[in-house]
RNA sequence: GCGAGAGUGGCGGAAUUGGCAGACGCACUGGACUUAGGAUCCAGCGGUUAACACCAUAGGAGUUCAAAUCUCCUCUCUCGCACCA
């Protein structure tokens, strides 16, 4: 037979036409099948899909792909996280509308992502710019303004003047805009809000059960939530006017408290100089302070600073008068804003008590070299024995927190408290391409929300966008101009719309019941079939907001009675970046590989230097076209490849050359298949019963090891590249079988069900070359829908093993013997090997250990 | 500063519970086949050594019959948070 040629360009577009006309891959609630979900993070569809998306939905459709073989109901959908800010400026920038982009995109990244062979029901495909998706998210806005989870409330917001619009904290470089490089000021906005803190005990005390999540991303939610526990304490003032409350976890020293420092933002601070000839100074020093504030946040050296607000208040347990000070440094959000100062105790406040000569007071007393406040040089912020403590000297500062505390409350000078460092979520964003928040305003009524009868609030399409002025909501009065639905007076429609990360917080739901139309867009029998998502995979960029939104989104729907489960993800896998080599010049800098030849640059001849790894950017001019890699080697390639480099949780290096190996393996295994084709079309599998001579065991216990190793290389942790390295070794040793006649049928059925293993086992990783395979060695059925092998204790049990021999812990020698042989006799035939010999003759054999099945220790005394 | 993770050949990476360090692949070297080889097949490939052997998992100590793996210290890198009182 002629041989033929591999050509993915041949097989892999008809596969893919074959797998879409027999719908392989929908699937629909079956309660006699167990289910499994998995899902990719959906992409934004910003134009092509890069190589971080190739990789992370590799992954995810080996895994589905694995599941189906191994008889589970498999969810695998596919969606678009299609609102978003590049396209309005692609609309600002090229004049085409932000709906018309969007959706030229998800058409170009939906055929790409065809052409990689991904196994999605497409029939659930979701895109979240549509009023069918975000009807049912301005619905949920409705239930949570009834239950006050949304509500409105001013605030501090990084303003751009020139482009009209709000600012996230990551679009301010060096205090300038990041679009235009105006300088930014802050601007105090009425903003929406999700009470997010609502459910911050039940999000940290979930973080325990999630078993499935890798500990990093629960450390930086744990982190990010940042609970404190501690003690509110209340200081009067010396005036015996009200009172300064303070949030302290060290209410230990609060008897070394010997003076206050307040935000300098914080009204209170004017309030308290009002009227006083102090009070221009101050305003000065808190107006500089405001200024300076964003810059200096990102800066290294921050000066602490401080100004006198000529008051006192006293310390509620020595009575002493403490100064007061507005500061710098003392963080206004967080706790109350105001800080007891224990110099001593504390490394800014002794630095603070320095510059602005201070008292200090010692109260914890370390256990060996006492303090002197006169030599102290820095702050002793370590445990110890407090001393100057009134009834509390003696006692390890440590176990006297809570009586402390308990002492604070029971005089009515404090009360134990628990702080957090998350917010609530703003969510409102002053652009047009976002979800509508249903919110009407009435002079008569005030904020009305929209009635659920007249939702969905459509977002209008026929704008102009150009970029300044803000939203063209605003101007757009046949959008903003309304009836208040309270009165049928004159209303105004909210223009601000909603924060991305909402639609992504529930989008899981809606793949659950896609098309689901009646209220409240997730039907709840399909919910509680698929939910939760079994396996979730994506970047660990998302792995604190959009992974806390959503979980706090379902622990809501959940109290709404949507959803039946507290948290939406059993497992997740944070998979690695894609990096490659960076080239540059000293003249052009950055250059693309087709810019370089022979170490040079094309454009000025310059020596080239190849720089360090880094992850793939635009910018950095080493990034690698998923068009090209298809075109040149087919999905396949890209994918086993994709997946044989590394394991997926860590960080993989692009290399071109590793991608033409993975191309070689794949003709490799193709040219022995076909190689074998015409002899063993007409045999079967062998599956035992006749006695086999040695090379023809040794490949078939190879190949039932092979099928345990790979089965668990993905069940137990998803180690890819381990598993392809084990189908590479019995590709491998199906070559160095000699090959029998073509009329030893025995010999050639062993080699059939190496070769079909072979098939099998990569039908998930490289699916189109293998149901090529698969038909050319003569089935009829699809590969998809094949079982995944199973193995032979029996047979991929070794029966000679090798037992390696040591002398005081180092390898001396190796014995070969029958698996089974008895520890005796393993150790006289280690005690008699020729080169061990060598080694102990002469000299007293103190110990022998012997590891079953491993190896014998031979002990001597030198 | 705090928290988390990592450090193994020229490179990417292997190494169930402590038990043969370097699987598999890339690169490189040699051979075969070829008009040719940047195709393919076979073989070699951590370092020192003629060999025996010795040295090697960032560095140093320790526990152990035995350490890449466990403990302590030091160094380096990556990520997250960062004046959180």
């Amino acid at each position: 037979m002629m041989e033929k040629k591999y050509k993915p360009q041949d097989i892999e577009k008809k596969w893919q036409n074959h797998w879409e006309e027999k719908r392989l891959f929908k699937v629909t609630e079956d309660p006699d099948r167990q289910k499994y979900y998995l899902l990719e993070m959906f992409p934004y569809p910003s134009g092509k899909i890069h190589i971080g998306h190739v990789r992370n939905y590799t992954i995810g459709d080996v895994v589905a792909r694995y599941k189906r073989m191994n008889g589970f109901n498999v969810l695998h959908p596919m969606g678009w996280d299609s609102f978003g800010m590049p396209a309005e400026n692609a609309a600002i920038d090229h004049g085409i509308h932000p709906a018309t982009w969007t959706n030229e995109n998800i058409a170009s990244m939906k055929k790409q992502l065809k052409q990689m062979g991904f196994s999605y029901d497409w029939d659930r495909e979701i895109s979240t710019c549509e009023p069918e998706y975000y009807r049912w998210e301005q619905l949920f806005f409705l239930w949570m303004y009834e239950k006050g989870l949304a509500y409105k409330k001013g605030s501090i917001v990084n303003w751009c003047p020139k482009c009209q619009t709000v600012l996230a904290n990551e679009q301010v470089e060096a205090g300038l805009c990041w679009r235009c490089s105006a300088e930014v000021g802050e601007k105090y906005l009425d903003q929406w809000f999700f009470r997010i803190t609502a459910y911050i005990e039940e999000l940290l005390d979930c973080c325990d059960k999630l078993s499935g999540w890798p500990e990093k991303v629960l450390t930086m939610q744990r982190n990010w939530i940042g609970r404190s526990y501690g003690c509110e304490i209340y200081f009067p003032m010396a005036d015996g006017n009200g009172t300064i409350n303070v949030f302290t976890t060290r209410q230990d020293t609060v008897y070394g408290a010997t003076f206050m420092l307040l935000a300098a933002e914080l009204p209170l601070v004017m309030e308290l100089v009002k009227g006083k000839p102090i009070e221009d100074e101050v305003r000065g020093f808190v107006e500089k302070i405001k200024k300076q504030d964003k810059m200096m946040r990102t800066s290294e050296y921050y000066e602490k600073e401080g100004v006198f607000l000529d008051t006192y208040c006293l310390n509620p347990v020595t009575k002493k008068k403490m100064p007061i000070y507005a500061t710098n440094f003392v963080i206004a959000e967080y706790g109350t804003g105001c800080v007891m100062a224990v110099p001593s105790h504390d490394q800014r406040d002794f630095e603070f008590s320095k510059k602005y000569n201070l008292p200090l007071v010692v109260v914890i007393q370390p256990p060996k070299k006492p303090l002197n406040i006169h030599t102290m040089t820095e702050a002793y912020v370590d445990e110890g024995i407090l001393v100057n403590s009134g009834q509390f000297n003696g006692t390890e500062n440590i176990k006297a927190l809570d009586a402390i505390a308990e002492y604070l409350e029971s005089i009515g000078r404090g009360k134990k408290t628990i702080q957090y460092r998350l917010r609530d979520w703003g969510i409102s964003r002053q652009r047009y391409w976002g979800a509508p928040i249903p919110v009407i305003y009435c002079d008569a009524c005030g904020t009305v929300p929209v009635p659920e009868s007249d939702l969905p609030v459509i977002l209008p399409r026929d704008v102009e966008l150009t970029g300044e002025g803000g939203s063209p909501l605003i101007k757009y009065e046949a959008f903003a101009k309304t009836t208040c639905p309270k009165c049928g007076g004159p209303g105004r429609r909210e223009t601000d719309t909603m924060d991305t990360f909402v639609e992504s917080s529930w989008y899981f739901n809606r793949f659950c019941s896609a098309h689901h139309a009646e209220k409240p867009g997730l039907d709840r029998s399909k919910i509680d079939y698929w939910m939760p998502v079994d396996q979730y995979i994506g970047g660990i960029e998302h792995a604190i907001l959009h992974l806390l939104y959503s979980r706090f989104y379902t622990k809501m729907l959940r109290d709404f009675g949507v959803v039946g489960i507290d948290e939406p993800f059993t497992n997740l896998l944070t998979q690695g970046m894609v990096c490659k080599e960076t080239m540059r010049c000293t003249e052009h800098n950055y250059l693309f590989p087709d810019e370089v030849v022979d170490g040079k640059c094309v454009r000025c001849q310059k020596e080239v230097t190849v720089g360090k790894t880094e992850k793939m950017s635009k910018s950095l001019k080493n990034v690698v076209d998923p068009d090209y890699l298809i075109k040149k080697y087919g999905a396949d390639t890209v994918r086993i490849f994709c997946l044989f480099a590394a394991p997926p949780e860590k960080d993989l290096e692009w290399s071109d050359q590793g991608v033409e190996g993975s191309f070689r393996f794949l003709n490799r295994t193709w040219r022995i298949v076909l190689d074998y084709l015409d002899d063993i079309r007409d045999v079967r599998p062998f599956d035992g019963g006749e006695d086999l001579d040695d090379a023809l065991k040794n490949l078939r216990r190879k190949t039932h090891q092979t099928i345990r190793k790979v089965t668990r290389d993905i069940e137990e942790r998803f180690h890819f590249n381990t598993a392809i390295s084990a189908v590479m070794e019995l590709v491998n040793a199906l070559y160095l079988l000699e090959r029998p006649e073509k009329e030893n049928k025995k010999a050639l059925s062993v080699i059939r069900e190496a070769i079909e293993t072979i098939i099998l086992l990569m039908a998930p990783t490289v699916p189109h070359i293998m149901e090529e395979l698969w038909i050319l060695t003569g089935h009829e059925s699809n590969l998809a829908d094949a079982p995944w092998p199973t193995y032979n204790h029996e047979v991929a049990a070794e029966e000679e093993i090798t037992i390696v021999v040591q002398v005081n812990g180092k390898v001396r020698s190796r014995v070969v013997v029958p698996a089974d042989e008895d520890e005796e006799t393993i150790k006289s035939l280690a005690l008699g090997d020729e080169k061990i010999a060598r080694f102990i003759s002469g000299k007293t054999v103190v110990k022998e250990i012997y590891v079953p099945k491993k190896l014998v220790n031979i002990v001597i005394q030198e």
